[in-house]
RNA sequence: GCAUCGAUGGUCUAGAGGCAUGACUUAGGCCUUCCAAGCCUAUAGCCCGGGUUCGAUUCCCGGUCGAUGCACCA
């Protein structure tokens, strides 16, 4: 007994440790700047692991450039500090720390004050907060923290720009600040209507204290964003009939307060019955979910859960992760689905001074009686001098008698005799709104999705009694696409290889040759790095111009002729033409 | 960041205050007509800095990285 659960439980507990081990070996993913030393929160992804981040990248651009008609941007990392004092990172992404000085443990002060019942926290200037928790005891150790000092530590990055380090930048904490202000850019490019969107794939950094877990919490990450911009009385995707029948498991705010299952929705349902906020935030649920399976994620390794009414945003309507299992760590949040409202344009638009809304004209222009009020200022301003202006300002909105209008000017009662300005009615025709825009937000973690690919994708079987360790990469983000092998290293095999090789190679298709050692040998070394096919060139092939394709999954091989290689093998890849149909 | 534990070729590993083991991998050769076979040869290693010592990869101190727990994760 006991035997077959202990191996199931080494072999859940280690495949973290087997993958990662896997990714150093081959190349996938390495400890940066290793010959000094690495640095936590940093890693340099391979050969083969930056090959197959390009290709999950790609397909995220085929779903939001191609698929969705967003145009892809690329701003840079750093911004000057105005931009985060809009967004409120330099504010909001500080964290009031302090440290204890018994145990050196560093804490968060304002948990610290909730631990000793002090009330209002959040609100407090170090200085408050510093006299407030000394009376506290220390989370970590127990002991009376006494007079320490809070704070502040922010967790982006701060550079300064040019010499002398006049203007203070930050490296982003997220790529999405690019899109938002260039808003005024995009709505030009976009010929100024409602709904576009902007999407931008590239490095965000995050000062974490204390990044752990290799691939998931990285300081540098790769994030994919897309902003879209729509009118905030039209939450109807245009296109959503695409995945209005579309079911997936929701993990709604309800099933998690009553800790229940997640539940299978079509998205037409969940917005019908208010789960989700509208149709743009459930046609990029189901989106998401589309792409992940596409990279390979299995449905029973992905769920959407809401965020709950406190853990969400405090401009976010509604938010969704998707979040992928680990067998290491849990549930793990790769992509988030927001609705950001106009929370991020508004502050642009004060902070910056531009105006961030777009001009919606009416169908019918409407007629609006409107009273203007022309004042003399010829006459007032030699009169009133220095109160001219403000007194221009009043008769404005003034209710003018028929003997003159009275008006209030800094607190003063001032009679504007009737001839000294002229009422004119007017109607006129009013074409439209300014209206300033909602933004949609799918955010994806790049490295997380990484992750979960080669987790998902490692596993181990039987071959001719041995273990063997294969990479079950869908063909699509697999680095290497195809290996061609010639039996033999002699009697012409191996130029056949070499033509097919180029042949393939012509046709955009990764194709790695290779006669070293025993085949067997060459198929385990492309089984472990998740090639998923291999050709194999033999002593038939000089006969009828025919090889063998081989299936990493089945082992299974199969005939066909050499003109029809490069075809076969870019369809297998692109998924169009199955192994199993051959 | 605190605490505990750990670090030896690319990988796994033996080891002792004084020549650093072995296996696998990799490379070259022989052999080999489809799934890590065999034989020969070669390449390659004690995490970094300081201390103790005639001599430190080994003992001590500090650091880095990693695992785990705590804290942190807008």
């Amino acid at each position: 007994m006991g035997e077959i659960s202990l191996c199931a439980v080494i072999t859940m507990s280690d495949v973290y440790e087997k993958v990662i081990d896997l990714a150093k070996r081959r190349g996938f993913i390495w400890p940066t700047s290793e010959c000094y030393g690495a640095v936590a929160g940093f890693i340099d992804y391979g050969p083969l692991g930056a090959m197959m981040k390009r290709r999950v990248e790609n397909i995220w651009r085929d779903f939001y450039v191609i698929g969705e008609g967003y145009y892809e941007i690329e701003c840079p990392t750093i911004a000057e500090e105005a931009v985060f004092v809009a967004s409120g990172h330099l504010k909001g992404f500080a964290d009031k720390m302090c440290q204890c000085p018994h145990c050196k443990e560093y804490l968060r002060a304002d948990h610290v004050a909730e631990g000793g019942g002090v009330r209002g926290a959040p609100t407090m200037k170090n200085e408050e907060l510093t006299a407030a928790i000394a009376s506290c005891r220390c989370l970590a150790c127990g002991k009376v923290l006494g007079k320490i000092e809070v704070f502040n530590f922010n967790l982006m990055f701060r550079t300064s720009i040019g010499p002398g380090s006049q203007r203070t930048g930050y490296l982003r904490p997220e790529t999405a600040q690019g899109m938002f202000v260039d808003f005024s850019r995009l709505l030009r490019f976009y010929r100024d209507h409602l709904p576009f969107g902007a999407v931008q794939i590239g490095k965000s950094y995050r000062n974490e204290i204390s990044p752990r877990q290799g691939m998931i919490r990285l300081r540098e990450f790769t994030q994919a964003e897309a902003e879209i911009f729509v009118h905030p009385d039209e939450k109807a995707h245009p296109n959503f009939a695409r995945y209005a029948q579309y079911t997936m498991p929701l993990l709604t705010g309800i099933q998690q307060q009553k800790n229940e299952p997640a539940v299978p929705f079509t998205m037409r349902d969940a917005v019908d019955k208010g789960l989700i906020a509208n149709e743009y935030v459930a046609y990029y649920l189901a989106l998401t979910h589309e792409m992940l399976l596409k990279i390979g994620i299995r449905p029973g390794r992905l769920r959407f859960r809401q965020h709950l009414p406190d853990e969400l945003a405090h401009y976010a309507a509604d938010c969704w992760d998707a979040e992928v299992h680990s067998d290491r760590f849990g549930w793990v949040e790769t992509v988030g689905i927001a609705d950001r409202t106009d929370y991020d344009l508004k502050a642009h638009a004060v902070h910056s001074g531009t105006p961030m809304t777009v001009f919606i004209q009416y169908d019918q222009p409407r007629k609006v009686q409107r009273r203007r009020i022309i004042p003399n200022m010829s006459v007032l301003g030699k009169q009133y001098r220095t109160k001219a202006k403000a007194i221009f300002e009043a008769l404005g909105t003034a209710e003018p008698a028929a003997g003159g209008a009275d008006i209030v000017v800094e607190g003063e009662h001032i009679h504007i005799p009737a001839d000294l300005f002229e009422v004119r009615d007017e109607i006129i025709e009013i074409r439209g709104d300014e209206v300033i825009p909602h933004v949609i937000e799918p955010s994806y973690g790049i490295d997380r999705m990484c992750y979960a690919v080669l987790e998902q994708a490692y596993d181990e079987d039987i071959a001719e009694g041995e273990t063997r360790t294969v990479l079950r990469l869908t063909p699509c983000v697999a680095p290497v696409q195809v290996a061609v092998f010639p039996l033999m290293n002699r009697d012409a095999l191996d130029t056949i290889a070499q033509e097919i090789t180029r042949s393939l190679q012509k046709k955009g298709v990764l194709a790695e040759y290779d006669d070293s050692g025993a085949i067997g040998r060459r198929y385990r070394r492309q089984d472990e790095i998740g090639t998923p096919f291999a050709i194999t060139i033999d002593y038939q092939t000089k006969e009828d111009n025919t090889v063998t394709v081989r299936d990493r999954d089945s082992m299974k091989q199969v005939r066909i002729a050499i003109d029809q290689v490069p075809e076969l093998i870019s369809t297998l890849i692109d998924g169009t033409t199955q192994f199993s149909s051959l």
